[in-house]
DNA sequence: GTAATGACTGCTA
DNA sequence: CTAGCAGCCATTA
């Protein structure tokens, strides 16, 4: 068996990553830690790599933890995770977001 | 079974 | 501000 009874770890970090809200960010640590992964901040980005094709997680609102985005400046993935971040009202300058990320408190 | 890799993080210089 | 190093741990080859 390849599945399990519970959602699995990418599922969760699907879910975590679709409880961002809009026009905030959440760096891969705090998605790992959220979703109970604790110190598996790479898991993420594996994770989202591994995305499915017709995928509904705004991986775009991952970052790193310091604020910085996760591509090279100039990378067509990076370019659109910045278009979809600033169509979220999230601005983003060289390549780093300037606004508050998401929190929890 | 072991080795290498990675959409990371934090600290130190 | 940039650069380097170590820690971290699941996945993949």
């Amino acid at each position: 068996m390849e599945q399990q009874d519970e959602p699995t770890k990418d599922q969760k970090i699907w879910q975590v990553v679709i409880a961002i809200p809009a026009g905030k960010v959440a760096s891969y640590g705090q998605v790992a830690e959220m979703a109970g992964l604790g110190r598996q901040a790479r898991y993420i980005g594996r994770a989202l790599g591994k995305l499915p094709k017709g995928h509904s997680v705004p991986w775009y609102r991952v970052i790193r933890s310091n604020g910085q985005v996760a591509f090279p400046e100039g990378s067509e993935i990076y370019r659109e995770q910045v278009s979809r971040l600033e169509a979220e009202g999230v601005e983003v300058v060289n390549g780093r977001v300037a606004m508050r990320r998401f929190r929890w408190q």
